[in-house]
DNA sequence: AACTATTTATAAGA
DNA sequence: TTCTTATAAATAGTT
């Protein structure tokens, strides 16, 4: 169509090719543009000049999304292309999901619940490694504990020293036996209530890990 | 180009824009090829009908690999198509490797490992969790060892009975209570060793749960 | 699917 | 690139 027929070869002239290269494009786009709103069509048409230059035509009822009209195709021909590229990533996200999934009914068998599942060996290694477990923890509590309150009777023998030096500088006078015994004792019943929880230390913990979705740890009973 | 103008706009009878399609479609495709040999170019063309048939045009140069044309669209338009999608996956990932190590973290201190971390009130939670999960185990563990023993004892009864009644059908005696009294001695001291776990049912658990590598449950501790 | 009057695309030239 | 225009090609309506 045009002052002459042509043939459909390659264009040698490049100037010349060129030049078709743009007239033909604005024709093609045109066209895909009609077909789109005249035939209620989804269009992806996506060209490459020889110079490497890129144009593409989208329907809009693809939404700007290029991927989309990829996937149709690739649910259409069966042909997957690229499924391999997120393959390695799904099985690793659902392998993960298999461990937790595992990880809580531990958690869960740990706090006597689902037990049903278990053999009576297991129920008797689980109760063995709870018990073993429920030592550490209270050895390690009286530790803590203990740091603590030597932390504490070092600290107030620190400032009770300096009360007293201050005392002497200001006004000298003899070390009172009853302001020691005192502290001593303040000291013995604090070590009392840490052991048992009932008094100073009872604030609330934290109610539980948001992100978390465990099914209830330990932190969350308290 | 037809006997009559027409307006670009969505053809109504349902028909007649089929048939439109079809005779648009071939023409487009024609052009895209023309298009291809003349300017040297390279083309994807994938259209799809109201109807949902899929039509594909790719310029031989691209020799079939429709992937190229979307990495090379990439590349060039700068918009990464799968990347959302990519990262999608890769979040969903980290946030269960995440979940995965708390859970093991908790694992750990319920197993009494990583109790640094640990405040006096946690260690005291804990500690009072443990009490109370080895307290349902131990019950658990006892209630199946009841239901076992019930049922052996049932099931020996059963038998005892069928003995006897073979007895007495061949050379009728009188009933032996030391035989009885042995059975249900037996029965006792099979309920002992299922009890503390030291005879017949010591054999070995499964070392590990192969895919779990969770850094040691009870089940391996056996 | 074929026909054909007409519209549309475009080759060549400016 | 864009405009012009003669002409080839595409296609709307019809059969």
């Amino acid at each position: 169509m045009g002052r002459g027929k042509i043939e459909i070869k390659r264009i040698e002239n490049a100037t010349n090719r060129q030049v078709t290269y743009s007239k033909r494009r604005s024709g093609i786009l045109k066209k895909a543009k009609e077909l789109t709103v005249l035939c209620d069509a989804e269009v992806s048409l996506i060209m490459f000049s020889s110079t490497g230059k890129m144009t593409e035509y989208l329907s809009p009822s693809l939404n700007g999304n290029t991927k989309r009209v990829y996937d149709r195709y690739q649910q259409i021909s069966g042909s997957s292309l690229w499924n391999a590229h997120y393959e390695s990533l799904q099985n690793a996200l659902n392998k993960q999901k298999e461990i937790n999934r595992r990880l809580r009914r531990e958690i869960r068998q740990r706090m006597g619940e689902d037990l049903d599942e278990l053999t009576i060996d297991e129920l008797r290694n689980l109760e063995a490694n709870l018990e073993a477990s429920v030592k550490v923890v209270r050895d390690r509590k009286y530790h803590v504990i203990i740091t603590q309150t030597e932390t504490t009777r070092k600290k107030l023998r620190n400032h009770t020293e300096q009360h007293h030096g201050l005392l002497r500088e200001f006004e000298p006078i003899d070390e009172d036996p009853r302001f020691i015994l005192a502290v001593e004792e303040e000291d013995y019943e604090s070590a009392i209530e840490l052991a048992n929880g009932q008094n100073i230390f009872t604030f609330r913990l934290q109610p539980s890990q948001p992100n978390l979705h465990n099914g209830g740890g330990y932190l969350r009973l308290a």
